[in-house]
Formats: structure tokens, C-alpha cells, sequence
DNA sequence: TTATTAAATCAATTCACTTGACTTATTAGT
DNA sequence: ACTAATAAGTCAAGTGAATTGATTTAATAA
């Protein structure tokens, strides 16, 4: 269909973009800053105070900031801060998971406003997708019921799954749900839900997360470790997600050996560091609603077979730690996870003292190097959530240019 | 200094930024696809194609692009393509090595003019930059002797050496130039030839000139590994050289452990896989001048101990190619380097066949998993003269914001 | 009390892209 | 050979968001 013409180029763009721009580092520089006035707010962008203060009465006009009184601050008229309208805006966020699939709602600023779950049927796909839908529906119900005005200002739904996305069969194994990802999915759920739909995998929704409202906020270079029922990375670089050339960058868990004394044939990385492999030690059905009670009862019960196995998956990510910090050179690096919080604080103890990398300069920033981020089941949930937040107001290359 | 206000905001942008992506994307689809019409670059960009007319009439005012002669293709006016003047602009590369320092001048579209070396003395950057100075001043009256009117459109000088940069003493090793990254150097440079300076590693600097000229033209995702006398890796995300948060992203050299049978105990990666580590074994002087010429003579003649080190070495490198496909999903992966032909191209032999990663899809691009790129001694010289063509004319989201 | 400083606004201007009508040059079809 | 269709490209007026420069407002310092 292009082959008649195959011209690459990249996209122009015009008044209207650099405008658009221009609103989504105001918002973002509210979100990191918490309140700025507008003479701030012109300081800090390189915009004229009369820019800003024509931007800023749109955004108050379109019910995404509020002004708050006025201070006073040394000599000079009291500058009026403005802040983000946490109503301004929702998302709704969903996460398909093996067994069961969760949905949030949050706001702008990232409140958590709807939570709700349902064990998927086992039936695959065709089936699921009713459990989903009316899933949506009875949270967007609660979310009504709180805020009257919310369903009109929706600005999508981020929809999170376990990846690589468009492989088909790498390993021919259940750690990866091929049949839901033939399935027309995303197509059914923005029909049903009359809403954008964007799909991410587990730990690139939690890098979304982390960056909204977590340890990489206000951070443009990151890279989140995703510790859940599988192992990916969500890679924050310039202050975007960085999804690669098919959107399955960031897939850590496919990685070979790492560590001194694996053999010629040694597993993905997954197979050892993820709940699953947990899971698959202690015998446990990933299934179990109770898991992360039960999980974190071990783990505070302890043992030598749990710690030995927290040992040699903390040895595993202190290589990938090394790794990831010589191939990105990155603010920090944080573990999250669809884990119970005892396990991620666990593991991040256990993983320093860190390897020897270029991350170990003389003058560090305030952050360290490695962090304990989400952990939470939520959390992949969460990030989806935060999703069409971020791709709305979020300063981004591609918002500036136009769709050709 | 910045204690006083402290408000972390990205930079906005004007009717001025708009206009200076709109050129760039103008030089950048022309340099992509060779020559094309009004038409062609207004369907390709999004823009209308009287803002392109504008647009193509100030660039041809500008000597940066031409007309060719008008091609008739079917029903219709016949349409007028432009292509770049290749002598629109120009810019000076210097690499500085351990024991040499070369300097190149390229044009627009990236041809060398001028190659240029000089034995670095071995007293320190202090008598160092004399000699790189007048290597430079050299290299430019024969750039004036060729081309007479170029020295008014040189726009920059770009630099690579050895990274990592600003970290002191992570191995005390004669790998790394420390007293050379301590002394002032670009300032020195950039006093002394009264041009924009830029400092990149060698690995960022190769895939600079990949992406110009190379096996990376036109990739938006490649990830070019650098093999020279240290070795890293060049990142090419979103059509833009990756640095991280402080310029050192690609150290792939520092990475410790990744073959199965590595003890405990096991060197950083660039100890085994580089130049350096072939010098060692062949117990070669890599100051030598005709080092190329003896080590490509080396691998002709063949032999046990270098077929092994090959071996072994292309063992590593297959387990790092997994890592980055597993990282990054490129479009492809590039092994370049300052390194002979033969060298490289019999490493791509003895790396394939590849490990499973999620780079095995079955629509594969165009592009092979692992390609072949430059080989030369001068690839990073000719890559650093890369870097001020594209940070001038390449579409980047910075060069459309303001200056704070 | 006055001068100084800073926030914020008003009104006019600028500039690059867009819009819509038009010209020019070619081929397809009768 | 003529006409209609198609495409490239231009002309001239319009648009919109940021800029410019003057002005107003409200505080503190002297």
C-alpha cells in the first residue's frame, strides 16, 4: 500500500503544536513544582509572562488549574501561585494479569479514586472480554456516584499486559498469554468503553506510574525494574517512556546468564527473579487470591530455601543493575513490582552492595542509585491509569507534531 | 547558586521553534531520500505546500538545497525536485586516541574533504592541544585550499575521545585518559579554532556517523557497538543520540559477567572484546602506526590462539546483542569500529547464529538483527565531524524549544 | 513619604503557517 | 486533435499564538 511511495520523513508542525506545547510544560511544571504564580511559571519555561498568563487563563477556563491566595514574598506585588485541579481530569487503567484483571480510576494528580477486580474465566479471551467490560462499566458507575462530573472529562484507558507484544512463540511456555494477545482486544474495549485505548506492557506501565506519582517523579531519566508475576523494565529516557522500535523495549526478563556459575544452558533471567518462579519454589497456585498475604507471611516467616532463593535473584538483578546502569547512565534505578511490599524492600537490601559501574561518580544526586519504588498488586493497574494521563499533558516530541 | 529557585520546568516554544523543526525536517527528508518535489515534501510532512514553497525558497536562499531538473511522472504539472547542496555547510571532526590524534572535515551530506593525523606527544593534554590545534589549523587551510568560500560555513567542531566522562578512578587503569578528561579541553578547542564545540565518546561519535552516512541512515532505533580500542555502544532512540543523564549511556565495555563458565572474579567486558585486548595478545604496540595494517595481516594469516580470542570474544558479543535486542527492540544492531575490515566483518560471521530474543519476529525489517558498519581508523574522527551536521540540521525536540 | 521592585495586564505588532482561489503543465480518453 | 482530468505550484488574504513595550497594581526598603 506505501510501496508506490515509501518517502520517510519526519512530521512538520505549526502554531498550533508549539501552543499545545506550551500547556503541557505548565501542567508539568504544576505537577513537579506543586504551586507556581505565573511569573514563575515564565521564568522557568522561557515563555513571556503575557504567554503564560494567556495559557494559564485557558487552562483555569478549562477547569485544569486554580488559583490559590496570594503571597507575599519580599518587595513587589504578591504573586497569586496556581495549582493542579485534581478533577480536572480521569483515567481509567486496566491490567490484565494470568488470572485476574484489575481496574482503577485516578484523577490528575494521581489520586486513586475507583479500585475493582474479577477473576478472569479461564476460558481465554472471547469470554474475558465480557468479564472486562462489565468490569469498566461498574467502576465507571463508582465513579460517577463520587464525582457527578467525571465521565465527561475521561481522557482514555490504559490497558496493561504481560509482554513481548507480536511474538508469537520465543518460548513455547505459559509464561506468556499468546492467545490474548491475537486477540482483537483493544479494538473491543474502545468500542465498548467509547474511549482511547492504549496498551502497554506490565513494566512499562509501572515506569508510568512511578513517574507520575512515584520515586520518578520529576526524574527525566530512570529505569524501572518490574518485579511481578514476570520481569521487564520500563525505561523513562528524556523524560518519556521509551517503547523501542515495536514496543517491546524494556524486556529484561528474556536476558541469558548473567551470573558467575550459570552453565551453557541457562534460562531467561524471569525464570529465576519473578513471582512466578517464587511462586513455582513455595508452591503456590498464582491463582490464589490471597497470594500476596500469603507470600508475605513467608517471607517474614523466613527460611533457608526462601532466603537462598532471595539471594540468587538479588546476585541476578545486582548484575542487571550493573548492566542497566553502564547501557543508560541514568538518574537512579528503582525496583517496583507487582510484589508485596516486603519482598521489593527485601530484595533491595539484599542487592547492595552494588557492583562497581560508571553510576558511581563522586557527586551524586540526591537520588541513590538504586531505590525501592510501587509495590503494590495495584501497580501495574495503576501505571495504565496513569497512562492517558501522561500521553494527554505530558510534554512529549510527538504531541508537538502533526498526525500526517 | 541555584539554591534561590530551584523550579524544575521543561523550556517552552514560539512561532521561532516551529519554524526551525519544519527546516530541519525539510534537510532531514531530502538527506533520507535523496531528491524530492514540493509535492512529495508536503504530503510527507503534514504541511501545506505553500508553507513547504516558503520553506524549500529560504533553504535554496541559503545554498542549502538545489533544484534539479523537472521530471515528468504521469498526469499533472511536472514536478521540480530538490536535493541538498552537499557544499551547503561543513564541519571539522577531531578524535583524540591514546597515542594519535586525527581530524576530518566533512560537507552537508557527509563527504570527507580533508583527513588529517598527528602523533600525540606524550606529555599530557598541556602539549597535546598544541599539536591538536595545529593539526586543526592545518586541516582547514586545506579545507579553504579545496573549497574557498567553505570556512564561512563551518558549523562546528566535534570531538570524540574514550569515555566514561567525570568519573575519576572507577578502574585506576591506563584504559582510560584521565589527566586528558581533567584539562580544560574544549574550552582550549574551542578559544582556539572559534568554532562550536562538542564532546562525545567514541561509541557515540560511530553512531553518529552510522546514522549520517552508515548502515543506520534513516533508523529512528539502532544501537551501534563500537568496537575499538576500548569498546562501547552508540544509541540511536527516536532518531536521536541517546547520552543518559550525564553522557555517558553506551558504556557497555564496564559490563561484568555474561558468559556462562565466567568466574567470579571476571574483568569488564572491554577487557576481553576490544582493540586493547587484541594488542595484549598479539603483543602488538597499539601506538604503532601500522598497527591496522599488521593486525588485518594477523587475522589473514589466521592461527589457533586468534581464532580462539575471536571465538571467544564473538561469544561475548552474542551474549551482549541478546542484551541490547532484549533492552532496546531496535530496528537492527551494528557492530562498527576503529577497527580493521576484515576484523569486523569475521566477527558478524562467528556472532551468528544469534541467541533467541525478541528481535526474532517473523516480519522482520528490511534490516538484518546484526549488520556490518564502518570499519576504519577513522570512524570516530569522521563521526565526531558528523555530530555538528546533525545537531545544526537533524529534527530534534530540543532544537525546537527556547534557550532558558 | 518616596523610591524601588516585582507581578500582572493592555494593546499593538509580528511572523510562520493556513486557506482558498488560481495558473501552469502534463497525460488519459474520446 | 481536442477536451477533461489531474497534479504541481503560486498568489494574496487570513489566522492565531507569542512578542513587545507601555502601564497598572501592590508590596517592601530607605
Amino acid at each position: 500500500m506505501d510501496g508506490i511511495r515509501s518517502i520517510r520523513a519526519k512530521s512538520g508542525t505549526n502554531l498550533g503544536g508549539a501552543s499545545a506545547h506550551n500547556r503541557r510544560i505548565m501542567i508539568d511544571a504544576l505537577r513537579v513544582n506543586g504551586a507556581l504564580s505565573r511569573a514563575d511559571l515564565a521564568r522557568a519555561t522561557g515563555l513571556t509572562p503575557q504567554a503564560v498568563s494567556n495559557i494559564i487563563e485557558e487552562l483555569a477556563r478549562d477547569g485544569l488549574v486554580r488559583s490559590q491566595a496570594s503571597v507575599r514574598k519580599g518587595r513587589g506585588q504578591p504573586a497569586t501561585p496556581y495549582r493542579l485541579v485534581p478533577e480536572g481530569a480521569f483515567a481509567i487503567g486496566l491490567q490484565i494479569d494470568r488470572h485476574v484483571t484489575r481496574t482503577v480510576i485516578v484523577n490528575l494528580v494521581g489520586d486513586v479514586l475507583v479500585k475493582m477486580e474479577a477473576k478472569l474465566p479461564p476460558g481465554g479471551p472471547a469470554q474475558g472480554v465480557v468479564v472486562i467490560l462489565d468490569l469498566i462499566r461498574k467502576a465507571r458507575e463508582a465513579l460517577t456516584a463520587q464525582a457527578p462530573e467525571a465521565e465527561k472529562r475521561l481522557v482514555g484507558l490504559g490497558v496493561a499486559m504481560p509482554g513481548p507484544f507480536g511474538i508469537n512463540t520465543l518460548y513455547d511456555d505459559p509464561w506468556m498469554m499468546t492467545a490474548w494477545q491475537n486477540f482483537p482486544l483493544m479494538n473491543r474495549i474502545a468500542e465498548g468503553a467509547g474511549l482511547e485505548v492504549a496498551l502497554q506492557n506490565d513494566a512499562a506501565a509501572a515506569a508510568t506510574a512511578e513517574r507520575l506519582l512515584g520515586a520518578a517523579h520529576g526524574l527525566d531519566h530512570a529505569i524501572c525494574i518490574y518485579f511481578g508475576y514476570g520481569l521487564g523494565a520500563g525505561l523513562i529516557l528524556n523524560g518519556e517512556l521509551y517503547g523501542g522500535a515495536h514496543a517491546n523495549a524494556g524486556e529484561i526478563g528474556m536476558i541469558l546468564a548473567l551470573v558467575p556459575g550459570d552453565g551453557p544452558d541457562v534460562e531467561p533471567l524471569e525464570h529465576y527473579a519473578s513471582m512466578a518462579a517464587l511462586c513455582k519454589l513455595l508452591d503456590f497456585d498464582p491463582s490464589e487470591p490471597e497470594l500476596f498475604a500469603m507470600i508475605t507471611d513467608a517471607i517474614l516467616r523466613g527460611g533457608p530455601r526462601l532466603e537462598q532463593w532471595m539471594d540468587s535473584v538479588a546476585e541476578r538483578l545486582r548484575r542487571t543493575v550493573q548492566i542497566l546502569e553502564s547501557i543508560f547512565d541514568p538518574q537512579t534505578i528503582i525496583l517496583c513490582g507487582g510484589a508485596p511490599r516486603v519482598l521489593i524492600d527485601r530484595l533491595v537490601e539484599k542487592i547492595e552492595p552494588l557492583l562497581p559501574s560508571i553510576a558511581e561518580r563522586s557527586r551524586r544526586y540526591p537520588e541513590a542509585r538504586l531505590q525501592a519504588g510501587l509495590a503494590d498488586p495495584w501497580s501495574a493497574a495503576l501505571g495504565a491509569a496513569a497512562e492517558p494521563i501522561a500521553r494527554t499533558f505530558d510534554p512529549r516530541f510527538s504531541a508537538i507534531l502533526k498526525t500526517v
